[in-house]
RNA sequence: CGGGGUGUAGCUCAGCCUGGCUAGAGCGCCUGGUUUGGGACCAGGAAGUCGCAGGUUCGAAUCCUGUCACCCCGACCA
């Protein structure tokens, strides 16, 4: 069996990454060039993801549709910051036939071109408000909330799993409001819902605000995320809500009647996540032995590993572990399992030794793993070992089956909990203030992580930055400190701090 | 698009420089047996048009030409 270790982040962070894709079963590349193939293992958490997130849309009010893959390449081009944004990086539909040809495969028909070349959606803006129009007419079709959960093409130059892809799977939130303060309130809630996805159910902590001018969405007035630090504390852009203003409205010409029978253009926002997530939560938590899956995001949350040499060991710690497996499946659902049944997996495969099947499940990412050999179902008892402590120090012994289904459960939330924790010390304990040049280039790569530093709120400015030290402002974050001072490239005078980066 | 590199078994690769007999290894896979509380072992076995197309040669994985694909660096990237 393979015994092989994954590459240590110490040695090469980009490499474990990769291993720990590859070897927790998450992703592989396609024969396609930059697409992906998401295997079940990864898939699995893209559906805890998608579950927990939908609740969370329909509790604030959206529902969900769909709209088309393929978008008139003229829609594009009728919002004029959209179309210089994307137009780099769309996949174009010229034709709508193939020929036979005998002996050779086949090949573009030729007199099947199509008279108005279709894009492949790499965002939905343009065809969604092409289609309100018809949807808005009066201040009583507003708001209209709606999300769509769809796959997007952005023929992107290099490519990495997860985190950048040319198809990946997302949600896209679009919606229509009659005033611009209410579309403003949505742009935010919607950056609220995003906090507490990623704080709460990924224990990933973000911090939170607006983009500067030069890191928007192209058709945006402005751009809130969410961005979190990664454990190479490189920052990653973890989801988006972009207040659109009546740019799309106008484009789209979508007009409504309000209570005063004036004609008005609807205010728009837009916002999503990608699987992307999936790549931030691997980079948050995981470690040298493998993927560490925060528990309410875990396809597997428990396994059972039955143990024994003799076939009537085997039977009887088999028996146990079933007969445990069973009673934490009928545990009353709650909140905290997104109202499912605890995710829990016998692992009944004695070909292998135990200590192949502990490492397998600890590189799976599975939070609590219970073991049952012989010594205990003499003593009516398992053995409880966590994730995030690897080894013996993670591990209870001698714990009653009795009391089991209850400390799992508690031991889960405490991972959760624990999870979080880490994350959030070490993201605080990389976040540094800057206020000279030289301290800006020299601690950025060394230590690194997020720099608090005052910038002169110019695009030029901002420009220059990326382009000498390649750190780019991540957010201008709320809550941040918001005392004026000197620019730390040009000593402009500067509104307030924001926080630059390194970025994925 | 520029620079560099690689295509040999499911995977990772050796062999190529200096052409030669039946094309190899490790891992994985299959069979049988021994094992099983932190990545077990033994024995046997299946598996490759050597990316593709030409050429040179008595003979090509190996040399030459062309071609395709992929990877890395750069450019590009909400």
């Amino acid at each position: 069996m393979a015994g092989e270790k994954i590459t240590s982040r110490a040695a090469d962070y980009s490499q474990w990454y990769l291993d720990i894709v590859n070897r927790a079963g998450l992703a592989e590349n396609s024969s396609v060039r930059g697409c992906m193939v998401i295997k079940p293992h990864g898939y699995a958490i893209w559906e805890r993801m998608q579950r927990a997130l939908d609740r969370m849309f329909k509790d604030t009010g959206h529902v969900n549709a769909y709209f088309p893959l393929f978008i008139p390449k003229s829609y594009l081009a009728k919002e004029e910051q959209m179309a210089e944004g994307f137009a780099k990086e769309c996949a174009v539909v010229t034709h709508y036939r193939l020929k036979a040809i005998p002996g050779k495969g086949v090949e573009v028909d030729p007199e099947a071109r199509l008279e108005e070349e279709l894009i492949v959606r790499p965002t939905s803006e343009t065809i969604i408000w092409n289609t309100y129009k018809n949807w808005i007419q009066s201040y009583r079709d507003l708001p209209l909330l709606v999300n769509q959960w769809a796959n997007v093409v952005r023929w992107e130059m290099r490519t990495r799993l997860f985190l950048r892809t040319a198809e990946f799977l997302w949600q896209e939130g679009h919606t229509a409001h009659a005033t611009a303060a209410d579309a403003e309130e949505e742009t935010r809630r919607m950056l609220g819902v995003y906090r507490d996805f990623a704080e709460n159910w990924m224990a990933m902590p973000v911090l939170c605000g607006p983009k500067s001018e030069g890191q928007k969405f192209p058709g945006a007035e402005y751009t809130l995320c969410i961005e979190a630090m990664m454990q190479d504390k490189k920052a990653l852009q973890a989801g988006t809500s972009h207040y659109l203003g009546q740019n799309f409205s106008k484009a789209f010409d979508v007009r409504f009647q309000n209570q005063q029978g004036q004609l008005e253009h609807a205010y728009a926002t837009s916002w999503g996540v990608s699987t992307r997530l999936i790549g931030g939560l691997i980079m948050t938590h995981s470690d040298d032995q493998g993927l560490v899956a925060p528990p309410r995001l875990a396809p597997v949350q428990v396994v059972i590993c039955p143990m024994g040499k003799e076939a009537s060991e085997r039977e009887a710690s088999t028996r146990a572990a079933r007969e445990l497996a069973g009673r934490l499946r009928e545990l009353p659902r709650e909140d905290f399992f997104d109202y499912e049944p605890v995710a829990v997996r016998v692992d009944e495969d004695f070909h292998n030794s135990p200590g192949f099947r502990f490492n397998e499940w600890e590189l799976k990412g599975v939070p609590v793993r219970v073991e049952i050999g012989p010594k205990d179902v003499a003593q009516n008892a398992c053995v409880l070992a966590r994730r995030d402590m690897p080894g013996k120090e993670g591990k209870q012994m001698g714990i009653p089956l009795d009391a089991a289904p209850g400390k799992v459960i508690a031991l889960l939330k405490e991972i959760q909990a624990a999870l979080f924790a880490k994350a959030k010390a070490f993201r605080d304990a990389n976040i540094h203030e800057v206020n000279s040049w030289d301290e800006f280039t020299k601690k950025l790569e060394e230590p690194g992580g997020f720099l608090m530093a005052h910038w002169d709120g110019t695009r030029e400015t901002e420009d220059r930055i990326s382009e000498l030290a390649k750190a780019t402002i991540r957010c201008i974050p709320d809550g941040g400190d918001t005392a004026p001072g000197k620019c730390v490239l040009t000593g402009n005078p500067s509104a307030r701090r924001v926080v630059f980066a390194k970025a994925y």
